[in-house]
RNA sequence: GUGGAUGUAGCUCAGUUGGUUAGAGCACCAGAUUGUGGUUCUGGGGGCCGCGGGUUCGAGUCCCGUCUUCCACCCCA
């Protein structure tokens, strides 16, 4: 018992200081850009009362969560989104939030599936999501913001590329063509599919779900359209069916305004699995590789209501960190020696004699705001500024003789070199004057 | 949950038809250098060869099981 070696959870990383730097600087991206579109951050708890991930999905995906029983009998699970807890968080003080709301999170999710490439059972996804904006408007920045940090990271419209979609284009339509209100749910998840399976396969399946061969061949053909500008071609359209497509064109134009239209594409292979989106749908994928995606969201302004408040319009989308870390480094944007830490003061002391000296020195350093260390054992020069150069310090401290005699230490710029004596005093004067 | 591959030092990997005491590079530590870092050279510490069982005089090597990781499927909030 007492010798045994303990491994790691499957599907779980250990985060050691060159980890968390890749960590921080995906999360600290994803800070800014949120900061630069006006969100707000919040977070809520990790765990969650199991029945709400029940509310919008099926026992599949409760199979898919951690979940436990607490000492009070009470049936919890580990939150593997936090769209929830956000509706649960907003309904909660929907009188007293002023609207309309934009707000983001980087959580810690977890999900009970097996780990592949791009998954992990634990991993960290930012989310943004706008609240009771019903307007482009609103999915418009969300997409912004999502193209904004990723830009900021250093890929192009030839390493990145947003789908675009409408799940109320695609209802209108796929209900003007006469399917009943009761198929679209499975009939969505087929066409979410297709661009993964080989074309028989999805006639196929599409065949067996919907059984009017007219019908049919005119959800293929519309399936097959290029530009919104081609969907009356192929389909007649109804007023509602019209009202969505001005709606998604309007978005388009609101793309361009914001300059990420090279981004930006129609597509209408787009669906999005799951049932509660209403409105626009995207996905942004990476043009080449087969990596899954690495960002997706809509609108789903039915999302407050379902979780029993009012009928408030909301979008959004999230990221997670896993796509986006393999992305980075293909492209080579991701750098292998972040620093872990970052110093400006580092003392060195080369005499027995003055190490309370650089003690009480380095204390009053990190009083005064700056960041500083100091050896723990005096050593030869050398190896001390080998210790103050793996520290990425701005500067070295150096308490020798010079201290001993005349009261004077180095101060050795590490970046140039050069280094100069100063009085101690005058040194500490400068500091604060 | 299903299928395939994988596992040797902290990391990346050698290791002959099964045959002495299991190796290299990188990393780490020390010395060259008792007052000058990122370079170089020399040396050192580190291994239940994933774990359990089996075959054999003998297993890192062959067989079975199991776990991990990776890949694909299911799913994808």
């Amino acid at each position: 018992m007492g010798s045994m070696k303990i491994p790691s959870v499957k599907g779980t990383r250990d985060f050691y200081p060159s980890v968390m730097a890749v960590r921080n600087f995906i999360v600290d991206g994803w800070k800014a850009a949120s900061n630069r579109s006006g969100f707000e951050e919040y977070d809520g708890p990790v765990f969650e009362h199991l029945t709400m991930y029940q509310v919008k999905s099926g026992q599949e995906i409760v199979e898919q969560l951690f979940h436990f029983t607490d000492r009070g009998g009470r049936e919890l699970a580990i939150r593997p989104e936090i769209t929830p807890t956000l509706a649960r968080m907003v309904n909660q003080q929907i009188n007293a939030l002023a609207r309309p709301i934009k707000w983001f999170s980087v959580p810690r999710l977890c999900r009970a599936e097996r780990p592949q490439k791009g998954r992990l059972r634990e991993f960290f996804q930012w989310n943004v999501d706008i609240i009771d904006v019903d307007d482009p408007r609103a999915d418009a920045e969300v997409i912004f913001t999502a193209l904004d940090y990723l830009q900021s990271t250093g890929l192009t419209a030839a390493d990145i590329q947003a789908r675009i979609s409408s799940r109320r284009l695609l209802a209108a339509l796929l209900q003007s063509i006469g399917i009943d209100g009761s198929k679209l749910e499975p009939l969505y998840a087929l066409l979410d599919k297709k661009s993964k399976l080989p074309c028989e396969a999805f006639d196929e399946m599409l065949a067996k779900a919907v059984s009017d061969k007219d019908q049919a061949a005119r959800i293929r053909s519309l399936m097959e359209v290029q530009s919104p500008d081609d969907i009356p071609q192929v389909i007649r359209m109804e007023e509602p069916a019209k009202a969505a497509l001005e709606e998604l064109k309007k978005l388009f134009l609101l793309l361009d305004l914001m300059g990420i239209g090279d981004f930006c594409r129609f597509d209408m292979g787009i669906v999005r699995g799951l049932a509660y989106y209403t409105g626009m749908v995207f996905e942004v994928h990476a043009v080449s590789g087969d990596l899954r995606a690495i960002c997706g969201g809509g609108r789903f302004d039915n999302l407050l209501r379902d979780f029993g408040g009012p009928a408030i319009a909301a979008t959004g989308m999230g990221m997670g960190d896993c796509v986006l870390e393999i992305l980075l480094r293909e492209k080579g944007l991701l750098s292998d020696t972040l620093p872990t830490r970052k110093l400006d003061y580092y003392i060195c002391c080369l005499e027995e004699g003055l190490m309370s000296g650089a003690i009480a020195l380095t204390a009053t350093l990190r009083r005064l705001g700056f960041s500083a260390d100091c050896v723990y054992k005096t050593a030869g020069l050398g190896k001390q500024l080998k210790l103050a150069s793996a520290a990425h310090t701005a500067q070295s401290i150096i308490f020798g003789q010079e201290m001993t005699k005349e009261n004077r230490l180095i101060l050795k710029d590490m970046q140039s070199g050069d280094q100069r004596s100063i009085l101690y005093n005058q040194f500490l004067s400068d500091l604060t004057s």
